[in-house]
Order: C-alpha cells, then sequence, then structure tokens
DNA sequence: GTCTATAGACCGATAGAC
DNA sequence: GTCTATCGGTCTATAGAC
C-alpha cells in the first residue's frame, strides 16, 4: 500500500534494550530532564559504566527510547495500511493505537509529551512519515485545517486521556472500550 | 451555582509573577525537570540567590507556576458556573478551556502534562476541585466510566492538540475555530 | 531586592583494571 | 560487560554585604 519506511535505528540487544525499559519508566516517572544515568543504573542494579558502555551519551538513550516509542506506532500503521479495505484500515489504525495507548498508559503519554522528546521528534523523518500515514488512514488525503487539527486531537486525545486523573480507577479493559468507542464516534465513524 | 473554593495561594507580587512567568516559559521548553534555577535568573537577567529570596526552594517555584496555569482553569469554570442556564454553562465551560489551550499553545500543553507537575497535582484539593467541576459543567452528573473518559479525552485532546506539529503553521484563529468546533461535537452538541 | 561567594551533592562522561 | 575511581562542571541552597 506504500513503501515501508527503513527502522530508525539497529536492533537493540538485551542489554540495550533492558537500558531503554528503564528509561522509559523514569522517564514516564520524573521526566526526561529529571532522570539522570545514576537513577537509570540504579533501576538496573549497575554502575553508570556499565551503562555508558550501552550507550555513549545521554542523548543517545533519549533518542533510542522515543524511537522505540516510535516504532511501536510504525508497526500499528503498517499492519493497518495492509488491509484491504480503507474501511478495514481506518478500523485497525484506530484500535491499533488505542491499545497501545492502554497497554503503555503509564508511559507513552508522558513520554511522547515530554518537551525534549517532541524537540528531538521535531526534525526526525521517521517520526513526521509516521504521523502522516496515520492521518492518511485517520482523515483520508489531506483535509486541510479540519483534518489536520482532527488528528492532532485524536492522537492528544488517545495518549493524553490514558493518564488522566479522571481514569487511574477504571481497569485496562474499561479503558480500552470506552476510548475505542468515542474515538470512532470523534470520527464520525459508526459505533 | 456552587461554593466558590478559596484561591489556591496568597495573591503573587510583580517580582513573584516575573519569576514564575519566566520558569513556565522555560519548563514549556526543556520541561521542569530540566530547568534549572540559573537558568531562570539568566532569563530574569539577575542571580539565582535573587531568585531565592522570592522563593524558598525551586519546588515552591514549580507549585506556584502549576498553580497559576490551574487558576485560570479555575477562571473559566466560575464563568461558566454562573451562567444562567446550564446549556450556556456547558457552552462558557468549552469556549473557555478552548480559548485558553489557543492563548497559551506554547506552553500550556507541556507544563500540565510534565510528569512532576502531574504529581504535584495528584494529591491537590483545588486540581481535584475544579477537574471536578469542570467534568460537571462539560458531562452533567456522574455518568460513570464513560463520563469520566469523555472528559478526560476532552481535555487531552484540547491542551494537547496545539502543540502537535500538525497545527504548528495554523495562525490562532484557526485553531481556535477548528478545536471549538471539533469540542461541540465530540460533546454530541449543535455546531 | 540584588549582589558575591561558597558549601556539598550530583551531573555527564572517561580511564583503566578485571 | 561490569567494576572503581576520578575529572570538571552544574545543581540546589545558604551566608552575609550593600
Amino acid at each position: 500500500m506504500s513503501t515501508a519506511a527503513a527502522p530508525a535505528g539497529p536492533p537493540l540487544s538485551a542489554a540495550q534494550t533492558r537500558v531503554i525499559n528503564a528509561a522509559q519508566t523514569l522517564f514516564a516517572r520524573h521526566g526526561v530532564g529529571g532522570t539522570s544515568l545514576q537513577m537509570i543504573a540504579d533501576e538496573l542494579g549497575v554502575t553508570k559504566a556499565a551503562v555508558y558502555h550501552q550507550y555513549r551519551t545521554k542523548d543517545e538513550i533519549v533518542l533510542a527510547a522515543a524511537e522505540t516509542e516510535l516504532r511501536r506506532v510504525q508497526v500499528v500503521v503498517e499492519h493497518a495500511e495492509a488491509a484491504r479495505s480503507t474501511r478495514q484500515a481506518r478500523d485497525r489504525a484506530i484500535t491499533g493505537i488505542v491499545d497501545l495507548a492502554v497497554e503503555r498508559r503509564h508511559t507513552v503519554g508522558t513520554i511522547l509529551g515530554d518537551p525534549i522528546i517532541v524537540g528531538f521528534f521535531a526534525d526526525h523523518d521517521l517520526f513526521r512519515d509516521v504521523m502522516l500515514r496515520l492521518r492518511h488512514l485517520l482523515v483520508g488525503e489531506d483535509a486541510g485545517a479540519e483534518g489536520r487539527v482532527r488528528t492532532a486531537m485524536l492522537i492528544a486525545a488517545t495518549s493524553g486521556a490514558v493518564t488522566h486523573p479522571f481514569v487511574a480507577d477504571l481497569d485496562d479493559d474499561t479503558l480500552r472500550t470506552q476510548l475505542l468507542q468515542l474515538a470512532r464516534r470523534f470520527l464520525g465513524l459508526p459505533a
């Protein structure tokens, strides 16, 4: 359905994956700027030097953590693009991002909203590519300001609502059901 | 229409207001954890000691910055509660938060989403009070999970969408018009 | 209300042994 | 791949002069 973009970087080693997982947890809890390499090392039970063996700078860790999150969205987009009809594609896209937001409700919102990561993504080719493809799936060919605002609202609503205190005591299934239903309605789709 | 809550704290002096304004700008750009007192002092053209003369700790600055933002929402809520009909009240609420989000599109999203500020608000009485009253205005008496998710989505969509790259090149008026229209539709109101 | 100067902890990052 | 030890710099916060 479209030329698949190359992955954002080489696959992560097991040790790198552990570093990124710890970093994402801490980024969500303290923000990117409030998370130190010492905290990441402590979370893993190793020393800072061991972390520096996997990544040469903190910025590399931040970028890898952001791209790991982005790649989850990329997978959803590519699965949707492989659908047989535009109706099914849109359905897969909306279900996929809702699932992702609920599954990662304690991390996704805060990480993607962090100003440092927003800055990293501002000139990030893969980020732009994935977002454009997601928008195409959700609202079709560029519908001007209305389509852009609508997509931005849906993405912000989905990834942001899951961290709101109002929904803190809802279990994952309830949250997912409600999010999906309201997201569909927002796009003017049949429930 | 309801018992007005007391303000979150004493009014700010002119010097304190300058500190908080500088802090909010930097929080939005670098995150709360990534903003130092030195950066705030530099932004104001004074030394750190001068800033410490206004606030005794960095936490006090963070809290005051968060409460300043919260109080803007409180003003919107109280103006809406003073309406003569529930229909007018809901209209004022939705218009007010959209206006607020657009007016402060470069700060509001990142500040209210920052994990450190989310933590401050987790046990914050005024925050809870204002959010509950806002929910009551938007979706009426507690409608269970559906009403909670709906309110969380609308708040996240409004405050989060304004920072999304998709809308970066839209002028304030266009953004406000589209946001308002889509927010109304999301609540099932006539356009 | 602003300054200089400083204390003590922690920051990101590196060197080199095992 | 992990460690100890260390570098220079920045952090929050305070003391005290003007």
